[in-house]
DNA sequence: TTTATTTACGAAACCGTTTTCGTGAATAGG
DNA sequence: CCTATTCACGAAAACGGTTTCGTAAATAAA
């Protein structure tokens, strides 16, 4: 709905729709005068270029996408902001998409991107993602991909990570150096690589520390928070309930919490927790919260980096690079 | 970067672009076979088509602007998912902004949307905004902006935000009932409506409970968190400290709650803490937090609904109506 | 049978930029 | 003084759709 186009310009200073484009984008074949005229007038009337036509014409659109499964989620929303940093600097666009965990959705998402609305997209896929066919095929289709957190390990491109393993190793080994003997590990999808290989690092951890094999105890949570909380409950009920538990992700503490509220279970005199998370809440809890602190704004902003540095170039193909951002363990009263 | 265009399309099944362009969109000038047939040949070249001809043709982009302070906050995070529910069901693309409270960044923003980029705006204004040229200029530039929580009274359309002076009452009453005789009321802006008027309810209640008007007390706190937090810490270590506070957002929480930590000052026997907050984890905190809890993705969801509602329509102006959708106060250990 | 209308399609303009190429004038080189 | 460049600009062709308008054939109306 934009008033003034070039068009405008150019015939209220008698010259091309040529030379006005060249002298905003500020061209050598320009003379300063003219640039000078052009600019001037472009202020007054508050020109601003139809980024469509220009998208159109130029083959690219300055604009990213970002997918995610959620957004209520504070490492999602830390994320954001790095990725949001970024592109703001770069005066690139974010459009935002989520697939709230469903694959369907994730699909019909990332297919509209053929069309070159985007000119590279940021993705965390969806819990209920198993294979990458739907990825493949958009990089293949010539738009770079980045991932970020939750990756597709088989997609051959960027990927930024933390160190998930690493991570799940420490917790887990945390515990059980509190004394815990049975050790629960609260995952939340057994496709995603940050589920598994956080448990990978909790079965590691367990293993090296004596526990028998028997003794790893998964219990696989999904998006529904009540479900969730009726399946912690009847865990904590069992007849040898845990005295250590791993949230893999941000959205099973409350439901840890209240469940032991509701049980009476005292934390972390009967049972130690542990979650994966970035609330700052955390530390005003009741107990305090041990947390494995994820560095998600930097995670954002450098799978928005690694993209931008290759938006430029014409070679579509990313890399088969993994950045590995470490997270931290915050030891607080939740676990000792 | 698609590959296949329309203009492949007509070539292959010898047939006019625009006979494959009207057959796509299932005009009833295309015969039924002729539809098949190019609908089968689309989908098996995976025809997508590219929305900058078409926007750039159509005057219309099939994409909103979401524009906030900030996303860490769960207000507008919930308020996100509440706009792309809406957006997502009706094929519109959501362009997200931050301002990160910044009103020059605000101002750049808007001004970009003179260009068409988008056909509507939903915004939520930043904490230095004070006055709102920028919005009008853009609303009269032709492009729809609904406000939603922090909102600009004085511009003309439609605004979606919650009973703030009712919850401010609301809040200082319940103090006032639980025995506070000093409480201290938590500004984050003082030229964002939200902030004024939970304070001036809080005043108001202040007010009908024989506090001498020299009672009330504002805190003016700012984005800086360890700047907040010596605010807090000064404020209760003042000769009559406050025995009430309430946080007129979220992000002050954190700050209040370790403050009182570190004074050990207990809550809430010598304090009492109301904020307003979309937390999940206010139920966990030590102890749980009296919240008044706006209803967030509510909000976003009807504001989208407003805009999108008028979007079709060539009347461009929204009405100047204000819905209100209230908050609950959800009494917690935290004030009683 | 003649005329009016509908059906199914195509030609071409158009959306607002960008970019290639061409050109006359001015300047530089020899 | 004559020939190369450089300078500063314009004409026109893209980019990939959508939409208006025209039209031949088929059908309906009279």
């Amino acid at each position: 709905m934009s008033n003034t186009t070039i068009k405008i310009l150019a015939k209220e200073l008698n010259l091309s729709v040529a030379t006005v484009s060249k002298a905003l984008r500020d061209s050598h074949e320009i003379s300063t005068e003219t640039k000078k005229k052009v600019l001037a007038l472009a202020r007054e009337l508050n020109y601003v270029a139809n980024p469509y036509a220009s998208s159109l014409r130029k083959r690219r659109s300055n604009t990213i996408a970002v997918v995610l499964p959620e957004v209520a989620d504070s490492f999602f929303s830390q994320a954001i902001n790095g990725i949001e940093s970024v592109a703001q600097d770069k005066g690139y666009h974010v459009l935002i998409y989520l697939t709230h965990e469903s694959f369907a959705r994730e699909e019909a998402i990332l297919k509209e991107f053929q069309s070159g609305r985007v000119d590279g997209i940021l993705i965390s896929i969806s819990g209920e993602t198993s294979h990458s066919d739907h990825i493949k095929e958009v990089i293949a289709s010539g738009i770079p991909v980045v991932f970020f957190d939750r990756v597709c390990e088989d997609v051959e491109t960027a990927k930024v990570i933390t160190d998930d393993f690493e991570c799940g190793y420490q917790a887990a080994t945390h515990l059980a150096k509190q004394g815990c003997k049975r050790i629960t590990f609260l995952s939340v999808s057994s496709s995603l690589s940050i589920s598994n290989n956080r448990m990978e690092g909790y079965k590691k951890a367990l293993a090296d520390h004596q526990f028998k094999n028997s003794q790893t105890d998964i219990l696989f949570c999904g998006n529904d928070i009540d479900e969730n909380y009726r399946l912690i409950i009847n865990a904590l009920k069992k007849d040898k309930r845990p005295d250590g538990i791993i949230a893999c992700v941000e959205k099973f503490t409350n439901s840890i919490y209240l469940a032991c509220n509701e049980l009476t279970l005292s934390i972390p005199g009967d049972i130690r927790v542990i979650s994966f998370t970035n609330l700052q809440t955390a530390l005003i809890l009741n107990p305090p919260l041990t947390t494995v602190t994820q560095p998600a704004f930097e995670m954002g902003k450098t799978a928005a980096s690694i993209l931008f540095r290759n938006l430029g170039k014409n070679s579509t193909a990313l890399k088969n690079e993994t950045v590995i951002i470490p997270s931290v363990l915050h030891v607080r009263c939740s676990s000792s």
